[in-house]
RNA sequence: CGGGGUGUAGCGCAGUUCGGCAGCGCACCGCGUUUGGGACGCGGGGGUCGCCGGUUCGAGUCCGGCCGCCCCGACCA
């Protein structure tokens, strides 16, 4: 229950945004440090996405399965850099049973290396390959710093896992994904995304390439918010997943492995959200169309509530909700919708029964801008148009948000002028000097090469020196 | 782990200076009036004042120790 203004975005973001996660009751603090709880209206916003995704996943050839939460301690040794990069977030259980274990077991903080294991057990042939498993999953990873949703301890997310027979077809699978979680990002989510490469520097630790969307939240800082990666042969090396080719030569598999998680949560209330509260794309709100009748009397109140009946009827393919409280004002019971970020709401008074209408009010356009009073005729169709509207023009506007917010510095002063309140777009070597330079003078870091280049050539931003392509520099969660 | 802040009802806070019945607003429960942009009246319920110890006739308040959380940094999906 709301009975208050959310901090201002302009004052102070991040309290606007851990006010708003609690009030809207998407996620609340666990008792353990670093820990949340993912209520009810946020875990069916997570619903929604796991479906939106997943449907993607099996229109790509792609199943579930699900592995272990444990993994042996040595698993995560087997591969050098993966070790490196994990090592320090690790939670480890070393006793069970009141008995010390013999050999630790790690909580996953991803399953690279139970699923190499698996996989050397499973592929024998390149007729076994390709193998495409994705599991749906938490993970813990111990993290300093922690905020709900964009940086937890336990996170819940989604991991493919896959096994080509060859480089150009695990690299195919890795771009494939990047692509189904851009075309998921943009169209469902309404998150405008920007498709590129990680630098070295920040690409995940065992990989041989990693890619990213990332996406301009209502700060202007960046977030990664998911990630695909080409391991090449780096696991299959580690765990020996080998398979016979057609002349029966043994060669060692190519995978790959991509990722989204819980953090898209924060990406669409920071991509999205105002000062009065969330805003939900209609394609992903657990309540899409929220009803709410207006009375003043028993006569009125029986009318008006027969031609709500009707209403939901007629509404009924869509995830709607009735506000039938009778304790709270339809004044509250605007605010309270709207902070909690419906896409719709619709009014129906003794006014609108009389004429055989209804009011309509998007949240998108809070206001009278957003009021518009419709017959009831053809409503589901009305109402479908609007959700997609709402739909459409939440994305143009994020967009049109980073387009305005991204900038092409002409020379370093400007650079680290312009990434204290945006994204840089600027040539660079691809020398990890240049880009720790510009994180020690700024905080900046690269975000991604984009696929999307101008081409020809520029100097690097930092060193003068030629370069070929540009890289997105910002400040990231 | 360093720097800063904070801890009193579900939430937000006052009270701590100068020790003397545990308060306010919102939320919650009951009754009535209300209801097209955060209603109102009356009546209620709810507390280990972060924890442990000390001083005192008496501690939310003074002293010592510990803990949690938040913000800023180093690390990160």
């Amino acid at each position: 229950m709301s009975d208050e203004k959310l901090p201002l975005r302009s004052e102070n973001y991040s309290e606007w945004y851990n006010t708003l996660v609690q009030r809207a009751e998407l996620a609340d603090y666990a008792p353990v440090r670093g820990c949340m709880v993912v209520r009810p209206y946020g875990w069916s916003l997570w619903e929604n996405i796991q479906q939106a995704l997943d449907r993607r996943f099996k229109a790509t050839g792609h199943v579930n399965a699900a592995f272990p939460l444990f993994i042996p301690m040595s698993f995560l040794e087997k591969e050098k850099a993966h070790v490196e990069g994990f090592s320090p977030e690790l939670a480890v259980v070393t006793i069970g049973g009141g008995e010390t274990l013999e050999e630790p077991l790690v909580v996953r903080p991803t399953s690279e290396t139970v699923i190499g294991y698996m996989y050397s057990k499973w592929i024998k042939s390149y007729r076994d390959l390709p193998v495409l498993i994705n599991q749906w999953a938490n993970v813990v990873r111990w993290e300093m710093r922690t905020r709900l949703f964009l940086r937890t301890l336990e996170f819940f997310w989604q991991e493919g896992h896959t096994a080509h027979a060859t480089s150009e077809e695990a690299e195919a699978e890795t771009r494939r994904m990047l692509d189904v979680y851009a075309d998921f990002a943009i169209n469902d989510g309404a998150v405008p995304v920007i498709s590129g490469r990680k630098s070295e520097k920040e690409k995940f630790a065992g990989a041989v390439n990693s890619y990213t969307i990332e996406a301009m939240m209502g700060d202007k800082r960046a977030l990664q918010s998911g990630t695909s990666h080409f391991l090449g042969q780096n696991f299959a090396k580690a765990f020996n997943i080998q398979y016979l080719d057609p002349t029966n030569t043994l060669q060692y598999c190519w995978t790959t492995s991509w990722g989204l998680s819980t953090r898209f949560i924060g990406a669409i209330i920071m991509t999205h959200g105002d000062d009065q509260g969330l805003v939900l794309p209609p394609k992903l709100a657990p309540i899409q169309i929220v009803i709410v009748p207006i009375y003043k009397n028993e006569d009125e109140r029986v009318k008006v509530m027969t031609a709500v009946a009707a209403v939901t009827e007629e509404l009924k393919d869509f995830r709607l909700k009735v506000d039938d409280r009778q304790e709270v004002t339809p004044g509250f019971k605007f605010n309270d919708w709207e902070m909690r970020g419906v896409p719709l709401r619709i009014e129906i008074g003794p006014k609108d029964v009389e004429k055989g209408s209804v009011a309509f009010a998007r949240r998108d356009a809070p206001g009278r801008a957003g009021k518009s009073f419709v017959p009831r005729d053809r409503l589901a169709q009305r109402v479908a148009e609007m959700l997609q509207t709402i739909q459409t023009s939440l994305h143009e506007k994020a967009l049109a948000f980073r387009k305005a917010n991204t900038h092409e510095p002409g020379d370093y002063a400007e650079l680290c002028q312009v990434v204290e309140d945006g994204f840089a777009f600027a040539w660079w070597c691809g020398r990890a000097e240049c880009e720790a330079k510009v994180k020690e003078d700024t905080k900046a870091t690269t975000r991604c090469i984009p696929f999307e280049q101008p081409g020809g050539e520029g100097k690097c931003i930092v060193c003068g020196a030629q370069s070929s392509e540009k890289v997105i520099f910002a400040k990231a969660y």
